[in-house]
DNA sequence: GCTGCGTCGGTGAGTTTGTCACAAAGCCGC
DNA sequence: GCGGCTTTGTGACAAACTCACCGACGCAGC
């Protein structure tokens, strides 16, 4: 029996692969701290290496050339930054870029090493096709959201999804505008109704949600 | 030396594999005819193959809850609907649907086949990983474009790109409403604003494009 | 031809969202 | 307390979406 390095009990995706596969992997497999803040991959860098996060999460976001962002989606602890493998190989002139948002422990996979994973493990290959599958969905969601979802709605969704469970966000309106590529005062103006119904008190540079319930009930609205 | 079936001449990206995969996938793959119209996979009829588009293509569109769709990309000949076969694997329950846009020709390639094809060959991989590619920069611009553009320029934008070689569209503004994933309203009244400005006609179903280099240069307006 | 019917396009009114400009309030270092 | 910076608030306006409805067109059946 092998003795897995501790990084792999955070991807139970991988634990059906060969034993042969299994040391293949840990021979190549690099594990790195990254600091908050940190730009993994964006405009000029392109990624070299599948990303396996052991903890901390990345912010993956959108730029336009005007300027305004959107927050595309999260990377996760027990997830992979998939998406940037498919960019190693080919286009480099897309505008997204990932952000350490907490301070990173990662794995990495260099780009050979991936293709060599993907050619011996069929485990490896569902494990990055799932992935590849939980991203688009992921995707698609965001389309659907900002095509076709009221704003008040997207407040309430996104509060829920970033309160902690002290209830209290800790960040700007500005960064909370960037999660659903709107602008500021679209944020501020929504934020000001939720407190003059209730449901939160605004402070500058928190939030604090004081009833959950009927934001939920908002947010679940149809 | 090998006699290809003709379909390959479609697949410049398949040139390089080796003798012993081409076989392979000659063996596999069934060519297939599908009618215009054909819902190719959706809600409740998942993918089960691997698509490569001989000839004709293949509209992909999301709906909403809500019955309001948005077309997210097309797959023209000589492309791979590849984005399905990560769905394959997993997550059912998304709402975007591949319709035959004309009579289609298409290779099918079974996902056991498919999987097998990953491993043995480093070109087939690929291929697939820079059709991923393409397809997600797609969708990362469709994000830029609804979150971030005017409507006027992403009207013009999609008239040229519709527009054919007589530089006519033979389609309602319900259908091209779609396109955008915005109401028929709004773009019946930018069309109507474009024919004032004498860019265009407009008849039942037809939009004429009289002015084609107005039409790009407010597309290319920054 | 004419009639009826379904589809397609046009339009006004009201709401929501985005843009712009600027003011007020909070925070920090001095 | 005082400047300077960041964050939030707000009014006015423009753009986009929604809703309701109507008229115009095209086609099948008479």
């Amino acid at each position: 029996m092998l003795t897995l390095p501790s990084w792999r009990a955070s991807f139970p995706g991988l634990a059906g692969i060969s034993e042969q596969v299994s040391r293949l992997l840990d021979r190549k497999a690099h594990t790195t701290k990254l600091r908050q803040g940190t730009v993994i991959f964006g405009p000029g860098s392109p990624a070299e290496n599948l990303l396996l996060l052991v903890s901390g999460t990345v912010r993956v976001q959108q730029l336009s050339e005007a300027g305004r962002e959107i927050v595309l989606y999260r990377v996760h602890s027990g997830e992979s930054c998939v998406l940037t493998t498919a960019c190693l190989l080919a286009f480099e002139d897309y505008s997204a870029e990932g952000i350490a948002e907490t301070d990173v422990e990662a794995v990495l996979i260099p780009r050979d090493d991936f293709d060599e994973l993907m050619s011996l493990s069929k485990e490896f290959r569902a494990f990055v096709f799932e992935a590849y599958s939980k991203r688009i969905t992921d995707l698609f969601l965001v389309i659907e959201e900002i095509a076709f979802k009221r704003m008040d709605i997207r407040v309430a969704q996104k509060l829920l999804a970033l309160m902690g469970d002290d209830k209290t966000l800790h960040l700007t309106h500005q960064k909370f505008a960037i999660e659903l590529g709107t602008a500021r005062e679209v944020v501020s103006r929504q934020l000001k109704e939720f407190e003059r119904r209730g449901w939160l008190n605004l402070s500058r540079g928190t939030i604090e949600l004081t009833d959950p319930n009927s934001i939920r009930r908002l947010a679940e609205t149809p």
